[in-house]
DNA sequence: CGGTTGACCAAGT
DNA sequence: GACTTGGCCAACC
């Protein structure tokens, strides 16, 4: 069965486990397309709103980027699952890193 | 089916 | 090191 990208977006992002991150960029490659855009889009509209974790999705350079419900509460999630931030960004973003 | 848009990215100035 | 530009792909009108 063929689901749509942005399932598949969500389907792969749902693996993320807590205190963990991906990229938008690192996501959309995993699912086999350069989409990084689309990506961010699908998160836009994220369905599945508790189930897929799309807080856990940080842009490559670090920075924490957009949220639908405020890039602030995005933030807050994100400190919660023990992960550090300062200014909008990631610190050390690479040791929390998801790998697929 | 062309044109616009978007929670983006990388290279150039 | 801040700012601009072109490029990427899917969704919407």
């Amino acid at each position: 069965m063929k689901q749509s990208f942005d399932e598949r977006c969500y389907d792969k992002l749902r693996k993320v486990p807590k205190g963990k991150l991906t990229t938008y960029k690192d996501l959309a490659h995993t699912i086999k397309s350069q989409a990084y855009r689309a990506v961010g889009t699908a998160m836009n509209k994220n369905p599945y709103a508790p189930q897929v974790p799309c807080h856990r999705v940080i842009k490559s350079d670090g920075f924490v980027g957009g949220f639908a419900h405020g890039t602030s509460k995005k933030i807050a999630m994100l400190k919660k699952e023990g992960i550090e931030i300062k200014n909008g960004k990631v610190v050390s973003m690479q040791r929390y890193l998801y790998r697929f």
